[in-house]
DNA sequence: TATTGTTATACTCTATAACTATA
DNA sequence: TATAGTTATAGAGTATAACAATA
């Protein structure tokens, strides 16, 4: 069976990503969150530290860009930046409980509104398409860039 | 089974689109075609005409954005702006063949390209990926915004 | 009055350069 | 000298407002 016409892979995938994200954005308001400072929390992980630059390189983003949204989120209680006391240059970061809390919570609509787009795949179908994508996606954040 | 931890939808969607994106520019540029120009080519696909706005609405851009696009495609012959004749606003936009020829070797390109990101798959694994694709993706652009 | 195409302006997001304090 | 964090500046990309021509 030959591949069936579609459009390119790239038309498709944008137009989707921006509107995956933009679904996001009102659960994300809900909790006071930015896209970035979601990214912060997720990019934390369970993985107790980090410094601000391995963190802004996790998450793909210049270390410039998540300073204030590092600011905004250690003032809400939802990080912490501790001084390494090895290398005095360095600030640890790291989830607060409130941080983790608020990241799974939001973390949970998330993945209930992407319920009503994935919906629409049959289970057999939707199980394999995830797996693909993942594939995909690891193949791909594993470059050098 | 049930569903394999994974990152959200919108965090894998994105950042393959962005490479995606990222692969396909080096060959839009060897026809030096810029993303937007390249879209416009495709949005103008076999139906002979639009008008500008629609064309713009069509490839979900907007009006203001493609002008300039539309003046450098029309000063190198690739498509054409006749006035409509029923109503002297309107510019019909049309291909030319030598715009059809451009658009299809750059499209003949940019899918050897996605060859190197799709051949990671099975083969099974990848009609249903690029069917679900398209489902969601067809699913998505029909809606109103 | 509404709409097409257009230009000019403003705004958002991101990257770049420059500074400080440590090493 | 090199690096972590920070700030301020400049750039790209986009949308908004305003305009002339036509309906």
């Amino acid at each position: 069976m030959p591949e069936a016409k579609r459009p390119d892979l790239a038309a498709m995938m944008a137009p989707l990503a921006r509107a995956l994200t933009a679904a996001e954005l009102p659960v994300l308001e809900r909790h006071d969150l930015t896209m970035w400072g979601y990214a912060v929390l997720l990019g934390l992980g369970d993985q107790p530290v980090y410094t601000q630059a391995a963190l802004a390189k996790a998450i793909r983003a210049d270390k410039t860009r998540i300073i204030g949204v590092l600011d905004d989120l250690q003032q809400r209680g939802l990080i912490r930046r501790d001084p390494d006391p090895a290398d005095r240059r360095a600030r640890l970061v790291s989830l607060t409980p409130a941080g983790r809390t608020t990241r799974d919570r939001a973390q949970r609509e998330i993945r209930e509104q992407e319920e009503i787009l994935l919906a629409q795949l049959p289970a057999a179908d939707r199980r394999t398409f995830l797996r693909c994508l993942q594939t995909l996606w690891a193949s791909n954040t594993d470059r050098p860039d």
